[in-house]
DNA sequence: AGATAACTGACGAACGTTCGTTAAAGAGGT
DNA sequence: ACCTCTTTAACGAACGTTCGTCAGTTATCT
């Protein structure tokens, strides 16, 4: 499907330069063609955009949840932890996070809130599935914290900071240690010791 | 003076919409006049940008160099805790940290070597700080942890955290939470209890 | 099977608009 | 008169988008 290679150019150039800096000539030109030949196949720029937006979403949204139905649950520092390196995985090899991420820290003005509406609602599932694993956990006396939320945010905020380095993105080192280290502090920070 | 107005217009409407997004026209409108005129002030689009940059991190750098000066670092949960505060009210009290976090983020392609200099420049400093400050608390047994560097790259990671939720920026509940969250689990994760 | 009609995908050309940039002319203050 | 700043005017280039066209494939009907 053409189509399909027109959306995989557009990933690309929307994550290198974003909205605004990702012409349709380039796009058209990376996949062998010219840029009146995309309406053929979608109504405009915003079009094009939003459908790349939606599989980004698609893609990040099943890879979490598949992952959260594969563990049993009842290991969260194997479990925790393996969700740290999924994200790093997916980063990685694959660029709709790297364009999930970029477009939702900074969405192009007059698209906003079509893509806070996606964003919001990743978000709301994946805070839900994690604030249960952790009642879970503290009902199973695996970890010690006040409330679901307390882990279940801060652990949120580990994987932000992942993200920010994987964002950064110049160092593979440095990636590891901050990893590393966020890793251990969180992990004594909610456990029995 | 005319040409910091000329700045302060352009760093609105680089945070707001990025280096490309963000045109001469409109900027130039917004001080009140023609955007001819800004070539009376700045070379080009790139030396207004560059010129915001400069200005953005020499401000972000010394906030952050005068509030670690103003500690009697003594107390590592005060201290820290204030710093997350300051991040706080930097960010939203001043549109440069706005400006400073997006595109060191996602710069411009052309500029990323001057931006990444930069970047890396602070980084550097504030990170070496940290690093000191949290050796001398294991010294003085204030906190409890394998290396300096361990709780330096968490605390990092605590505030490029709160930096997400910041640039997310549509909920000051919800920030307040992870902050509440993020602290109470890092702290735990290196105090003695 | 063969003729005809409809659809698909890509194209060159051009639209109006905006971009960043340069040059020359005019205004204001010292 | 000189310098600083602003304006007007114009530039080539690129932007997203629309148009008419045309080759090639697919579907329909006799």
């Amino acid at each position: 499907m053409k189509s399909d290679e027109i959306k995989e150019a557009a990933l690309k150039f929307f994550t290198i330069h974003g909205y605004e800096g990702a012409s349709l000539s380039q796009i058209a030109e990376d996949v062998g063609m010219k840029k009146q030949s995309i309406y053929a196949h979608f109504k405009g720029k915003d079009d094009l955009f939003l459908q790349v937006l939606h599989d980004a979403k698609e893609t990040e949204l099943s890879s979490k949840l598949e992952y959260f139905s594969s563990i049993d649950s009842s290991h969260p520092e194997k479990d925790l932890y393996g969700f740290l390196q999924l994200v790093i995985d997916l980063f990685q090899k694959n660029e709709q996070l790297k364009f999930w991420l970029r477009i939702s820290f900074f969405p192009p003005a007059h698209l906003q809130k079509d893509i806070d509406m996606e964003v919001i609602d990743i978000e709301e599932k994946v805070q839900g599935i994690l604030e249960n694993k952790f009642q879970e956990w503290m009902d199973a006396k695996l970890i010690i914290a006040p409330s679901a939320k307390i882990p279940t945010y801060a652990f949120l905020g580990v994987v932000d900071s992942i993200l920010i380095e994987l964002v950064y993105g110049n160092d593979e080192h440095r990636l590891l240690e901050k990893l590393n280290a966020s890793w251990r502090v969180f992990w004594r920070g909610i456990s029995h010791h």
